[in-house]
RNA sequence: GGCGGCGUGGCCGAGUGGCUUAGGCAGGGGCCUGCAAAGCCCCGUACGUGGGUUCGAUUCCCACCGCCGCCUCCA
């Protein structure tokens, strides 16, 4: 049984399903306005290992998450670019699912749109007028947070503190600083779509409201973000479907930040907050190594010395794999004991620390047992490490990349004869050959091995 | 001002009232190897500061210091 912190309760619980089998997630994606960030890829990472663990658990799962393509911020660049909203929101969106690819993120089994379901979203603002929970201002329609008896909820303040702290350039003509926009009336040049009370465009927080519910149906089992998402985003979710009597999301998940010197991402601090960047410079297996390292709740520091160190360790995980490719094969039973204590550490609200230290203690067994000529014992335990990595996402690379070139591999049979000769200035001088063409010389039981680095 | 989080050995990063006190990376020593590489073994004895509770605290409580986040767009 999984638990998982949910920050409605502030605790640790078992999720509940909707229906056993199944699992209904629903998390909130970007706005399509610039390249990904640290912070993107970590919550894209830390809610698809969820998800590809909710699926090794035998889970059937609908997996929604959005693209926001209407918003202050795509008009803004479209503005300064001289160009549209559309194509701004549809080349950022192409960059998006680029880098999710790259990081090896698993596409949603839905990503819809804002733009798509404007209509609905009228429909709801409309309904939530009737009931008494909006209002209309001059600028727009706003939702009056006063009409929700638990306002406040996942910020886990009430409403008279949370209206204590709101900022004095806050709009004056709403009734309360924490009410917020469900439809802005259209400025000059702005996109809009016609409604009852003016064209205009919807604000942000409906657009999830109802495409969750519309895609995952009414007590959906789980809503997700980073933490910054909690409040006011998910809080004013929450709040339109209370007021609208809607069942909503079953449990709250919110990821930590992502520090760069301490600090939360921002892309002030330069270039190595993009996550395409990053991808550049290290392998993109490191970044999902250095998130399932650290607690999804907790801050991550990324710098050029962790995600080197990330890599490294990598290093050592591929060559495990390489290793045991030949005592693994499709008939090797995977260690029970392992997968079970995977399953236990993961059930725990997403101990991934916890399944790196068992991945890597059990890689350093199975090497001692490799060393030993214990194949037998060596295999089992192997393949659950395999197992293991893959029902988390870290996929594993058991061949070096790229054929080695036919000169190369003259050279290292040269390289063989020499030490079958004991010549070995010859047999070493044919591996700095090998070595300054850029590749990595590997002794085997099978003779001189050569790999990319 | 309100709410919340964090401060662990060179770095990253778990965890726990005492027991063999994660793991990775880096570093040192050793084994293996013709030499390397890979791998294995051993080594660091850490928990912001000051009090308190306790037989005993890094782990619980209080205060303080420092850092960070949310309360405004934000993953």
């Amino acid at each position: 049984m999984l638990r998982l912190f949910d920050t409605a309760s502030g605790e640790v619980r078992p999720l509940r399903q909707r229906r056993a089998g199944q699992v209904s997630m629903y998390v909130c994606g970007p706005t399509v306005y610039g390249p990904p960030h640290l912070g993107h890829g970590r919550f894209s990472l830390v809610f698809d290992v969820l998800r590809r663990y909710l699926v090794w658990c035998g889970n059937d799962v609908v997996y929604v998450s959005n693209i926001t393509d209407v918003d202050d911020k795509i008009i803004d660049r479209a503005a300064r670019e001289g160009s549209t909203p559309e194509a701004v929101a549809r080349h950022w969106e192409q960059v998006w699912w680029e880098a999710m690819d790259r990081i090896s993120v698993q596409r949603p089994t839905d990503d819809p749109h804002a733009t798509a379901y404007i209509d609905d979203m009228v429909r709801l603002v409309g309904d939530l007028i009737d009931r008494g929970a909006a209002y209309l201002l001059d600028d727009g329609v706003y939702f009056d947070t006063s009409s929700v008896g638990d306002y406040g909820l996942l910020a886990r303040q009430d409403l008279d503190s949370l209206r204590a702290g709101a900022r004095v350039d806050v709009d004056d003509a709403k009734r309360s600083p924490t009410d917020f926009a469900l439809w802005k009336f259209a400025k000059p040049g702005e996109p809009a779509w016609d409604s009852p009370w003016g064209p205009g465009r919807p604000g942000w927080h409906t657009e999830c409201v109802v495409m969750s519910l519309d895609l995952l149906g009414p007590g959906f089992d789980l809503h997700g973000g980073g933490q910054d998402l909690a409040f006011p985003h998910h809080e004013n979710e929450r709040a339109q479907a209370v007021a609208a009597e809607k069942a909503f999301a079953g449990h709250w998940m919110h990821n930590g930040f992502v520090e760069v010197a301490g600090e939360k991402m921002s892309k002030s601090l330069g270039n190595f907050t993009d996550l395409g960047d990053l991808c550049d410079r290290y392998d993109p297996r490191a970044y999902r190594l250095l998130v399932l390292r650290s607690h999804y709740r907790s801050p991550m520091e990324v710098s050029d010395t962790s995600a080197g160190d990330a890599s490294r360790a990598l290093e050592r995980l591929d060559a495990f794999a390489r290793r045991v490719a030949e005592v693994v094969d499709d008939a090797t039973v995977a260690d029970a004991p392992a997968l079970a204590a995977f399953r236990d550490l993961m059930d725990d609200d997403l101990d991934t620390p916890g399944v790196m230290d068992l991945v890597f203690t059990s890689v350093r067994q199975v090497n001692a047992l490799l060393d030993e000529g214990d194949r037998s014992a060596a295999g089992p335990l192997a393949a659950a490490v395999l197992e293991i990595c893959s029902a988390v996402g870290l996929e594993l690379h058991a061949v070096s990349d790229g054929d080695v070139p036919d000169e190369l591999v003259a050279l290292a049979r040269q390289r063989d004869e020499a030490r079958a000769a004991r010549d070995f200035a010859l047999a070493d001088a044919l591996r700095d050959q090998i070595q300054d063409a850029g590749w990595i010389v590997e002794d085997t039981p099978s003779g001189t091995g050569i790999r990319r680095p």
